[in-house]
DNA sequence: TAATAAATGCAATTATGTTGCAAAAATTAT
DNA sequence: ATAATTTTTGCAACATAATTGCATTTATTA
């Protein structure tokens, strides 16, 4: 348990502390995506706000976990399961939201046709979002 | 032009004010998306902010228009093409982000692949976001 | 045109995110 | 192992975004 998230840590060039390892405990732990507001519930007076808001900007960064947009104005993090590397991030997977108990699942098995984009247009990432209710709550 | 916007209020059972009225004009003539801000700088001290928010809260609802996820957190809003009726949105279709103008369009002549989830999910909603540069910035 | 219903604007409040800086902790060099 | 250096943290202050209640205004209905 404790090794993995020291090696991802160390691999990355990032100093050990208290919070980046509890941090990245639970994102393990909780398999799914985890929004800032989550973070702050879970950890109990433990880290200031601020701190969640730098460790996560810092993971992101260095391509330790990546975000996932939502409708409603909330960004999720989720760990990144394929190899990104700082600034490049290549989880282009599916990521499903249940409208009942809002967990966010990452679909990485499932396959989906590449998006050919009109002449003249770029892709950099792309982004699916499926949402609708979990085999749980189904 | 405005004769569409007065129908489209009225179809929808809402009255007919002026921040309606404007901010729907706004839609159709941006022809892709707006988020909240760029309302209130477009209707320069205009309406108040609260206002702003409950018109796109009211015309999301009535499905008039729906919502964008984005990576940065803005929260984008765009007319629904398809037939959307109050609380179920049909807008599956593509929208593209432009990292270097910021322009969102969509792109609902681009075809995809249905997505084929595991057992037990139920599909409601898709959102593909792909971003990139787009023909006018490439 | 009057009565009723709905929407707006303002003020206050809450939530969310950012910045600078001193104290604390982690890394490194000795 | 300890001291010097670098990095990270937590606090305070600030900035922005979003929500709520209520009185006033505007739109709809009778």
């Amino acid at each position: 348990m404790n090794t993995g998230v020291l090696d991802i840590l160390r691999n990355n060039n990032l100093s050990i502390t208290d919070s980046r390892k509890k941090i990245l405990e639970m994102f393990q732990q909780a398999d799914g995506a985890l929004a800032h507001a989550d973070i702050e519930k879970k950890s109990k007076d433990k880290f200031d706000r601020v701190t969640i808001y730098r460790t996560l900007q810092t993971f992101e960064q260095k391509g330790i976990i990546h975000t996932i947009p939502t409708a409603d104005n909330a960004v999720l993090y989720a760990l990144c399961k394929e190899a990104c590397t700082q600034g490049h991030h290549q989880d282009n997977h599916l990521h499903f939201i249940c409208d009942n108990c809002n967990t966010t699942y990452c679909l990485n098995h499932i396959p989906f046709s590449s998006i050919k984009l009109p002449k003249g247009f770029t892709k950099n990432r792309t982004d699916i979002i499926v949402s609708g209710i979990c085999n749980k709550c189904n």
